[in-house]
DNA sequence: CATATGTCCTGAGAGC
DNA sequence: TGCTCTCAGGACATAT
C-alpha cells in the first residue's frame, strides 16, 4: 500500500528520466479490466512524444511525471508500482513510457489490482484539479501551527483524521498506528480534545517516521510486491512498533499487548498500555 | 458544512 | 489436494 514513503522512493528512483525525450507511451495489452485513464492513450501518447521530462515531483501519494506543460499524474493507490527496472509480472503493467536512445530504459506503471489511476493534466490545471479541495498541505512540509490548526477542527478519532488527505496528505493505514504509536497517543482520541502538546507529539512522530521510512525507501508488506527502484525491497518493515503485530508485546513498554481494532474500516494497531491518552 | 458508509479490484491465505 | 470464502485499504461517490 503505497503511503508517503513509498510513493517518494518511487519518484527518487525513476529521477533518471529527468532530461530523457519520450519516445512513445503505450498501455500493454491486458486481459484486465483497463485501470482509470484520462484522457485516452492515444491522447496521452499525442501529447507526450517528442516532449523531455523536465523533472518529478510527489503531491501526497501521486506520482507527477512533468513534460513540456503537461504532468502525468499517476496514484498507484493499493498496488501500484512505478519503476524503471523489473515489475513483478507483465500482465498488469498498466502504462509503458519509452525514451529516445537507450533503448533499456522505459517506465512501467504495474498495478494488479488495477484500483490506481493515470491522469494528464496541463500544469496550470493541476491546483484545481488535485489540490484545491482535495489535498492538504504535504505531511512532510506542512507547519506545526497549520497541523494543529487542522487537527483542532475535527472531532473524528485521530487516527481517521490522519487517513484524511483534505487534512494532511500523505499518510495512509500503516503510518498512521506508527505514528500514534510514537507520540503515545490512543487511536480513538477525538482530534478536537487532544491538547495542543499532544498534538506537537504528534506532529514529531509524524516527521520522525515519515522521514526514517523514507530512508528506509519504504515498507514491503508480506505480498511482497513493493519494490524501489532497484526492484530491492524496502526495509522499514523491520522497523514497525505496531503495524500487523496483534498480539506481540508491545515495544515500547513491554507491558501492553498489541491489540486490533476497526476504524472507519480501516485495521489500527496500537498498544492499550501506553496509548491511553 | 462535517461525517459516515459503500464501492472498486485481485490474489494470498485461512479453513474445511 | 482443492475448493470457497474473507480480507487487505486509497480515494472517490453517495448518503445522512
Amino acid at each position: 500500500m503505497p503511503e508517503l514513503p513509498e510513493v517518494e522512493t518511487m519518484c527518487r528512483g525513476i529521477a533518471d528520466i529527468v532530461g530523457r525525450t519520450i519516445s512513445r507511451v503505450t498501455t500493454p495489452p491486458c486481459d484486465y479490466r483497463p485501470i482509470a485513464i484520462n484522457p485516452g492513450i492515444a491522447t496521452i501518447n499525442k501529447r507526450l512524444a517528442r516532449k523531455k521530462v523536465s523533472r518529478i515531483s510527489r503531491l501526497g501519494k501521486r506520482v507527477l511525471i512533468h513534460a513540456d506543460d503537461w504532468a502525468l499524474v499517476i496514484q498507484p493507490k493499493m498496488t501500484g508500482l512505478v519503476s524503471l527496472t523489473d515489475v513483478p509480472d507483465t500482465t498488469h503493467v498498466r502504462i509503458q513510457l519509452d525514451f529516445r536512445g537507450n533503448p533499456l530504459t522505459r517506465l512501467q506503471f504495474w498495478d494488479r489490482r488495477g484500483l490506481g489511476t493515470i491522469q494528464l493534466l496541463k500544469e496550470s490545471e493541476i491546483e484545481r484539479q488535485l489540490i484545491s479541495g482535495r489535498l492538504g498541505p504535504d505531511a512532510l512540509s506542512i507547519s506545526l501551527a497549520e497541523f494543529q490548526e487542522r487537527f483542532k477542527r475535527t472531532k473524528r478519532p485521530i487516527k481517521v483524521a490522519l487517513l484524511d488527505q483534505k487534512l494532511v496528505a500523505g499518510i495512509g493505514n500503516l503510518y498512521a498506528s506508527e505514528i500514534l504509536h510514537t507520540a503515545r497517543i490512543s487511536p480513538l482520541r477525538p482530534s478536537h480534545e487532544i491538547s495542543a502538546p499532544r498534538i506537537k507529539r504528534i506532529y514529531d512522530a509524524m516527521l520522525q517516521i515519515l522521514w526514517e521510512a523514507v530512508e528506509h525507501e519504504g515498507s514491503t508488506l508480506s505480498d511482497g510486491t513493493y519494490r524501489n527502484a532497484l526492484n530491492d525491497p524496502g526495509s522499514y518493515q523491520n522497523q514497525h512498533q505496531v503495524y500487523d503485530r496483534k498480539d506481540q508485546p508491545c515495544p515500547a513498554c513491554k507491558q501492553g499487548v498489541i491489540a486490533r481494532i476497526v476504524q472507519a474500516q480501516r485495521s489500527t494497531f496500537y498498544c492499550p498500555k501506553c496509548q491511553r491518552m
